[in-house]
DNA sequence: TCGGCGATTGTGGATATCCACAATTAATCG
DNA sequence: CGATTAATTGTGGATATCCACAATCGCCGA
């Protein structure tokens, strides 16, 4: 599944008009004709964008969006309005919303800020990705070896790591090497680069 | 100087309500009638935020605005208008600005606002104090020295680092040793967590 | 021209890390 | 119970790092 613009809108001929649009240049649409349907549909790997009408028929945009933001979407999302106030754009904004767009909006306008939010849920994906990578590296070590690793990235020496765990340095010497293995590092410098930031 | 609110409109009255307003909090309040007065008092070591009317006789608030972009400010924005539309405060909130409300307003949101405004600017405040600190002892170090530090980043073994410069281990230890102190740090892997992210 | 600074190098000893070879103990699981 | 896994420890040698003591060379500003 690559990435999709998704389009949420109740009515039929704005899909279509959107859709076509969104073809010309060369972005695939997969149109939904409620927020429910999307809901349903929605799973937490979807990549792309979301277009979101926010006047609907039962759920609204602000809903699903709240819904949505519950859930740990990632996708942006660029709300379209014909009905918009200030106080409901700010808000959608300062919630995390990707735009906020009325309509009847410029077509090239709106294409470029599609363009803008796939490029953004890329770059996400592409960091989510790879500390994806990092945790699931991390989840491989013992108890034993996480502890060490803290103290590690605190610059203490084996000896008084061992002197604080109260075993002998060969012990830590092991788990050293077995967690700088595990974690795909060759030195304790490498592993502080992984671990910065996080934790 | 202090955390101060700078409130920037053109109407007497609002200057003087919003000056009590603010009172009542115990925040202190810097009035300018006009954004060109603003400018010529803005300094970037202003700490604290900025309550900017839009609509204002002479540079509008939105200009007003732009141009403390470019000028690198840091003060967190928070536009007040009588006249806003979706559009405008939409582009407010992408460059940046900390909140976009229309009068009239809540007094209590309003104050929540500015002090959440205060609270941010602090944090940035403090973390751009640390990464200037930082900053300065980079600045201290030679070119010898900030050539064996990105080597030392690198993961590098002293041994390897004199072969590729060409000097002896004996030469690398001792500039490995100043840039230590001079980083004041003990170990590379203090180093790279205070490096890593920059650079 | 003298003093300071930065880059350079050496010696030698104390510490640390890296690692192969080897082994014991305790807990968990099928 | 037998297999697996994690934690533990030891020995000994090869490498690296840390550091005090000491010194040379070139450049630049007073």
């Amino acid at each position: 599944m690559s990435a999709q613009v998704y389009l949420v809108d109740d009515d039929d001929a704005i899909r279509d008009a959107l859709g076509w649009l969104l073809q010309s240049r060369g972005l695939a649409c997969i149109p939904h004709a409620s927020a429910e349907d999307f809901l349903a549909a929605w799973s937490p790997q979807m990549a792309g964008c979301l277009l979101l009408d926010i006047r609907m028929s039962g759920m609204s945009g602000l809903q699903l969006f709240d819904r949505l933001l519950e859930l740990g979407n990632a996708l942006p999302v660029i709300f379209l309005t014909g009905h918009g106030d200030v106080p409901m754009a700010v808000s959608a904004l300062k919630k995390g919303a990707f735009d906020f767009v009325e309509k009847p909006f410029n077509d090239n306008e709106l294409l470029d800020r599609v363009e803008e939010a796939l490029r953004l849920d890329a770059g996400n994906r592409a960091s989510a990705a790879s500390s994806e990578s990092l945790n699931s590296r991390l989840e491989r070590l013992t108890v034993r070896e996480r502890q060490i690793m803290e103290l590690i990235l605190a610059g203490k020496y084996n000896k008084v790591i061992a002197d604080e765990l109260q075993i002998s340095m060969r012990t830590v010497e092991v788990h050293r090497a077995h967690l700088f293995e595990k974690m795909g590092v060759r030195t304790a410098v490498e592993l502080s680069q992984l671990m910065t930031g996080r934790r």
